[in-house]
DNA sequence: CTGAAAGCGCTTACAG
DNA sequence: CTGAAAGCGCTTACAG
């Protein structure tokens, strides 16, 4: 339709009257001295003929993207929280974000760092599947201030993470203070170090009581689905436990489910608490008891860590570690 | 700690002993003939360099980004789950994803759009809010190519929408095979087209069936609690419906907490319908009955149009529309 | 406060 | 099949 070319700093400069170099410096909004009365000129001409300064050729000169990568496994809940807090905070600094969705896929992961060292982003943020092992390169291979959010410590990174121990022995306190002497805990996938930690938060506070106390885990996994057979099973099994800790909210829906088809009362014969805090655990009956995981927080602090980094592994030593908070709810 | 210079194709020309072009060509993997013993020299050096050519220099070059922009007004289950089917749509296009979340601020989407312009992206998905009004600037002015997805065909733009109408109809007509003859809709914001819509394809169920047929409208907000505290004024004002239409999955959601904590059995007394089948509607007891709209099949189609476009505006009348599916469960 | 000019690292007609 | 060279549109020391 508009075939002609594009509008670009020298357009303007002829226009003006001045030359690129001004252009380019009350454009770019760069701190330079330029005398007022010139500026409005240049201001003038770049509304008169529709100027956009083109961004490629800026990020090509300056070598700065302004553009953060960003890694996560899926886009559940969870992490779209996360992302949430990470698109927040970089807007807030002038940053703009290149997703990519890399699932439990470690080579999925490394290519999506490639593409990002390729295109010389400013800094990474790899949101970390528990499950996943360390980066295949250390921080000096990357070259770029990165974050990894959700994993324990990693030699050289940056990361942010939550205290999961600390939560789920809050959440174990809170049944046990509830009078429960017999938990399940239920989880998937004790190798992920998250659900590794929730099982040792729930053991050390079971072991700390003593000898009245008992823990059963049942290991699934990670489905609603998952969590409502296994859940049915011991009941069916004439489980003695009255209380279950669930290791997400999902898993503890699927226990909800199958506590109501069996036609258990909730909390009275089975209590249920969750992690995660899904927007729905508010409102679906009875109400789930959970610990909120800050995973806003989270994201929105790797963005900071970042921003504030001055080289690439300026904040190499940092771990930033939030601390969830107990949701009470009617399931409890 | 690294402070060489960065290995560029003029280190890698010099070490095969070629030229920079010849680099460029086996390198950038254009189809351009190159003969295999000196391909094979440039991949070795390639290697021993660890070369990893620069991305903005290319698209410096070529003035292809490779990137798409993609705005959404929030990422709660329906957008990521959109967001999910872009993604994997432009991974397997080499496309990469730039993220703006603009909330329902005209302003931000604007300007997150100049943001994507300034960076002369390869392309442009707005997932627009259902209130959101057309775009400030037509097709031309945008000048690359834009798809809106889940708004009305839109003046110049391509467009990906679900069949709405049809959507609540097929609801609603269900609700009616099941024997009820007096029902609610409850909606937010019946200035939101989506909204809009789903009201039409009930209100012309119901008066497709005639006299023995009763609707009544309920507009709240989009919040589970303001629905919750709807139905409950519904219920105590003595409402004579036995069935619930909502809007959302969220609404119903609140309708389903509502008439639990009256008592009220579901589906016995009160049947409840929502939309967009949410992960967890399956889970919840009673079961959700549910619209199922194929948020991730619009977000792919949406980057298989810009894949597919030549010109800024060769897609500019393509329109599409998906169908959603009634999920039926036990809250019906 | 202003400008002329080099340079960012690739790609790509063009010539051979 | 290969190479020399121009060019993509900005920014930024440097000189004035």
């Amino acid at each position: 339709m508009d075939g002609n070319k594009r509008i670009g700093v020298r357009d303007v400069a002829r226009h003006a009257g001045v030359s690129v170099a001004t252009v380019s410096r009350v454009v770019a909004d760069s701190g330079y001295p330029v005398a007022k009365a010139t500026r409005e000129r240049v201001l003038s001409s770049v509304q008169q003929l529709g100027f956009v300064p083109n961004l490629i050729a800026r990020t090509f000169a300056t070598s700065r993207t302004k553009t953060i990568g960003v890694a996560v496994p899926v886009l559940n809940a969870y992490y779209a929280r996360m992302l949430m807090g990470i698109e927040g905070e970089a807007t807030r600094n002038g940053l703009s974000i290149l997703l990519s969705i890399v699932g439990d896929d470690h080579d999925r992961r490394e290519s999506a760092i490639d593409q990002f060292l390729a295109r010389r982003l400013d800094g990474i943020v790899v949101c970390s599947g528990a499950g996943d092992s360390a980066l295949d390169r250390g921080p000096a291979r990357i070259g770029i201030p990165t974050v990894i959010v959700g994993q324990q410590p990693d030699a050289g990174f940056a990361t942010v993470t939550v205290d999961n121990r600390q939560a789920s022995y809050m959440a174990t306190a809170h049944l046990l203070e509830r009078g429960h002497r017999e938990l399940i805990f239920l989880t998937s996938r004790s190798d992920w170090f998250d659900f590794r930690d929730r099982l040792a938060g729930f053991a050390a506070c079971l072991a700390e009581r003593g000898a009245g106390y008992r823990g059963q885990v049942i290991e699934g996994a990670f489905s609603e689905r998952d969590a409502y057979d296994r859940i049915r099973q011991a009941v069916a099994a004439g489980t003695r436990a009255t209380a279950v800790l669930a290791a997400t909210d999902r898993q503890a829906l699927g226990a909800l489910a199958a506590l109501a088809d069996l036609g258990i009362p909730i909390p009275g014969k089975m209590a249920v608490v969750g992690f995660d805090n899904l927007p729905t655990s508010e409102f679906i009956r009875p109400a789930l008891t959970s610990v909120d995981m800050p995973a806003d927080d989270m994201g929105a602090t790797a963005i900071a860590m970042i921003v504030k980094a001055k080289g690439p592994d300026a904040i190499a030593l940092a771990d930033m570690t939030l601390e969830p908070r107990l949701i009470v709810r009617s399931s409890s």
